[in-house]
DNA sequence: TATTGTTATACTCTATAACTATA
DNA sequence: TATAGTTATAGAGTATAACAATA
């Protein structure tokens, strides 16, 4: 009962291969966005409330806080998002969509939906949900940033914007 | 019917938090191997005698050919590798492991799972492998490199150095 | 003419530290 | 004293082009 000891046996492998397979694809689906498909994530992750503050959203995207301001200046640029004050905490910045940029992140999430499918297309249907549930999972429950900001992926939320 | 517009949606955002994470694992337990995790990777390679030239590791690792030059060096210059002339063509080199290397390998290659199985941690064993496996073929079909680099992935193979 | 490997250069991304304003 | 956000700098990683040797 030995390992295999084969590059496709190791994870590491794989999950890179996908994951640069995936960037490719989204990178041409989201041409254009400021901040390329960690744009796009920042603008679906300050789409739900609960991850609202630029710390909390650097910290789902796993991210430093310092390329926040940056991909936050271009994205505020683009007038797709604003920075308002915390009413609760003066030092921090809550990040909401504007119109522009909930009907943009509408259109992107449609696009990418359809660009994931493609990518997946290797595996049956049943298949895919089941991938995209484990991933989903394990990066709820595998972050090192700690669960403060996986708390939100527990339920599928009933908020739906399009 | 529309999407739910979350990031925990998002495939990106899931392969993007996993595979940090396994980075960074992975990152500590070869520390002091030349390359980190992609020299590991460069060794599992070489060690299946199906993808041995320079230019065939790196469309399996999915990077450039020009990094293997650095990759190489280092691991050669540890004692690892070996650079040898390809009989069929005299262009290319075949990359093969010293007896060192193949130590360093089964060695890397055993606490690598470990690791990976503690990552893996928020899943039931049996999710484990189908995570495993389901990332597997779709690294192995979804690669852009063409399927010339993947062939060798389709049979699990009997072969086993430990 | 195309391909393998090498080298040099430039560019992108990320990490780190220092600074401010608030808590 | 600790935290949220900003700014500047340095480093790692990557991509590009040019070159030599061979097909």
């Amino acid at each position: 009962m030995t390992t295999p000891q084969r590059v496709d046996a190791d994870l590491g492998w794989a999950l890179g291969r996908v994951t640069r397979a995936h960037l490719r694809t989204a990178q041409e689906v989201v041409s254009g966005l400021p901040g390329g498909p960690r744009g796009y994530q920042v603008l679906a992750a300050a789409n739900d409330g609960e991850v609202s503050t630029q710390l909390a959203i650097a910290r789902m995207l796993g991210v430093d806080r310092t390329v926040m301001t940056y991909l936050l200046d271009e994205l505020e640029g683009a007038g797709l998002v604003e920075r308002r004050p915390d009413p609760a905490d003066r030092r921090a910045r809550r990040i909401v969509l504007t119109a522009a940029g909930r009907e943009r992140l509408c259109d992107l999430d449609r696009r990418l939906r359809e660009a994931e499918e493609r990518l997946l297309a290797p595996l049956e249907p049943t298949e895919r949900d089941t991938l995209r549930e484990l991933l989903r999972r394990l990066a709820t429950g595998a972050g090192q940033d700690g669960a403060s900001a996986c708390q939100v992926a527990e339920e599928i939320a009933a908020t739906d914007g399009c």
